[in-house]
DNA sequence: CGCCGAGTTGAACTGAATCAAGAAACGTGG
DNA sequence: CCACGTTTCTTGATTCAGTTCAACTCGGCG
């Protein structure tokens, strides 16, 4: 849970009883790669905190595999439509490492944001920054080659280019697995 | 600011001190089309309500002028990292059409969230629909067609694609003018 | 009028997808 | 621990969507 105060704390002052009640309802757990943590079509319950390993989101497009987010330890993995509208959504969750994992129940987490003005504060500025992860991640998309993409990524999180399999990074990265393989071979 | 609290509303409970309280740091304002609200490299200290009208968040890259994104009535405006980050950023804000707008101030934003815990949830459910919203433009731009995209605005947003020019809704789109009105040509 | 920016249309070019076939890596069971 | 089959990755050839460059049209507007 070390990584977890220290991230939350970093975005926003955390008051002792705050922290009381977020520690309670915290479900930490631990589990295998290729962990199924949300189906595809179902409803998002849970946040998940990753403390150590790495998940992925994905759903099908066109008989496709699309990976379309990445969350390695120190981050917060969910389907993001389906965890704000409370509506099934296509995206699914899985692990791609063994994983130690802290799950927080929408239900427990909305409780929290209404007892606490605390908890509130901190949830608009986890939305906050993921606002800024996407729009990071869209301009990226929007007007840049593939090969800019692999660079960006190589330069901003290198590890991941490690740990995840190419053809998962190629979806990711809004390309072929094909071209991803060429334009290491060029590097 | 009747279209506003609507608007308003449809997010969040609003109690009547809150609403005093947000009508007084309000900031109403009428300007003709082509006006900046915000100059490209400055830091956005505003979040827009339109109320009427048409703006445009746009950078330059390469040259090139691109538009990032469009607000009508009833939407907000605002350069999302500076607006967040609090620093400079290379996207600008300009009107499409003459607009009646509402503007709020970063500090008194922050004020309200700071004082009323019901101003906090609103806007963390501000950002939750901005999230959203992110969503489901970045999945178009990740494995859709040009002529996908641009369907899919005609269905959504009809109206913009009267309002806006040509070139800018290529940009906005992701796809170079050219493409577009052949697209259109086609269909 | 004649200029000018916005939009259209055509032709050549190109980055990336697709199709196809091997090579390497991996896990599973004998 | 090796052999086998499966999956993942690489490499090559071809195709295609979309860009670029360029010429032309149209509708304002000084």
């Amino acid at each position: 849970m070390k990584l977890f105060f220290q991230v939350i704390e970093g975005l926003a002052p955390l008051p002792p009883e705050l922290r009381e009640a977020l520690s309670a309802v915290l479900e930490p757990m631990e589990v295998p790669r290729g962990t199924v943590l949300l189906r595809v079509h179902t409803v998002c319950h849970y946040l998940y905190f990753v403390e150590e390993g790495l998940t992925r989101t994905f759903y099908f497009k066109g008989g496709r595999d699309i990976t379309d987010w990445l969350c390695p330890e120190g981050r917060f993995a969910c389907s993001i439509v389906s965890f704000i509208s409370g509506h099934a959504d296509r995206r699914g969750i899985e692990t791609l490492e063994p994983c130690r994992l802290l799950a927080i129940h929408r239900d427990a987490l909305e409780g929290l944001c209404r007892k606490y003005h605390a908890a509130e504060h901190l949830v608009r500025r986890i939305a906050a920054m993921g606002l800024l992860e996407m729009q990071q991640r869209f301009d990226d998309l929007h007007f840049a080659t593939a090969a800019d993409r692999y660079r960006r990524l190589l330069q901003d999180t290198p590890a991941l280019v490690q740990r995840v399999p190419l053809g998962m990074l190629a979806s990711y990265l809004g390309m072929s697995p094909e071209t991803l393989s060429r334009i290491r071979a060029r590097i």
